[in-house]
DNA sequence: CAGGTCTGTGAACGTTGTTCACAAACGCAT
DNA sequence: ATGCGTTTGTGAACAACGTTCACAGACCTG
């Protein structure tokens, strides 16, 4: 029993050391060596908790995850009505598209390198279950102001749409804040979400 | 001068090597030794043509993006009206919008690893001014539409929102393509491209 | 053709992630 | 408590990588 709990406290002080240098240096920051001496462990140490690096690095992420899921919670979501919406609840749900927007650009841009780890990470084999559950759990966020905007599409069109409203979001947010195009300021680019976002929810809704 | 048209024999050898070798394997598939005994030269030969493979791949990725150009030349650009727009015309420049996402992503399904390789690529020292110029270039072909939907907008502004117009594109067809979330077939991801650039669209002329 | 200059060569270097024979630590029965 | 089998951590060793550099050979020039 002893034995277990060493090896939780491993598996624990690996994860807050990358986790640390990944948001310190990014994940290219990320060496086997220069961890094991930080943790205090013997370089195949590390491997006798993670597989390889690359699942190291996954649980990193799923730690991202779910600090940006505690954000994204905060955003309030609009009452669902029933038949089709008034103007002021279809102007209540454009509203709160671009929020959970803002708040993605908001969380990328306060924890710039973890939340590129999230997208930089190639990955090789098949990612595990509970990595593609957390990923449906955030969409989940959009699909209340869509249930609002366009009461009359399915289930599964409307999960495809909010996958689509995500990945636009995040083109956004990504190449925004990326050094390969030039970077924009957050306040510059949480005007162009807003005016991008915002003509999104008002076409989708008139459409 | 002979000397001359040897290294750029060498440097067209190399270029067409790691062209070839990206588009079949990624750009992780790319490896010095590999790319040398490929093109029939040492492996310091490498080095006397480009300072590194950054640099290297850097060229690679021009020649991807002069074959994008090439692409969206053909996508024909509406004409553009002096006062405020008509709604056939409002419609056609909606209509063109759509056309340049759609032809962005045909050519991103059909190239996948050298597209890719555009994004994945992260610069370590600043990039050169071609790239960045090239660039711009492309960004002008979403200007023209935009000048027909939004003729209020100034010069920086419109700029600025047609990048923002490219990023969402690029989110839509960079996560759709990816095996990260799960990938989508292109008929599908056309039509999301086609439900989301256009309620884009029409979003923005009304705004 | 001789001399100097420039250029391609590939062995060698430093840094990676990963493995593995061995030693140390542990748990359990005596 | 003590001894013994098992499990676990160790760090030297390995393979693969990008990059460098002393040297040998090819090239141009007088």
């Amino acid at each position: 029993m002893r034995n277990d709990d060493r090896r939780e406290r491993l598996k624990a002080a690996l994860l807050d050391g990358a986790e640390r240098t990944i948001a310190e240096s990014g994940l290219s920051g990320l060496k086997a060596r220069d961890l094991a001496k930080e943790v205090g462990c013997a370089l195949g140490a590390i491997y006798t908790v993670f597989p390889d690096l690359d699942a190291l690095i996954l649980s990193v992420n799923l730690r991202t995850l779910a600090l940006f899921d505690r954000v994204i919670a905060t955003v309030p979501l609009p009452p669902e009505p029933d038949g089709p919406p008034t103007p002021a609840q279809r102007d209540a749900a454009v509203a709160t598209l671009v929020r959970l927007a803002v708040a993605y650009l908001h969380f990328a841009a306060q924890n710039t390198t973890r939340w590129r780890a999230l997208f930089q990470h190639r990955v090789t084999q098949a990612l595990p279950d509970w990595y593609l559950v957390e990923q449906v759990r955030l969409f989940r966020y959009i699909e209340a102001p869509l249930r609002v905007l366009r009461p009359d599409l399915g289930e599964r069109e409307r999960a495809l749409l909010a996958r689509s409203l995500f990945s636009a979001t995040h083109g956004l947010v990504s190449l925004g804040l990326d050094e390969k195009l030039m970077v924009l300021s957050e306040p510059v680019l949480r005007g162009q979400i807003e005016v991008v976002v915002g003509a999104l929810g008002r076409g989708l809704a008139e459409g």
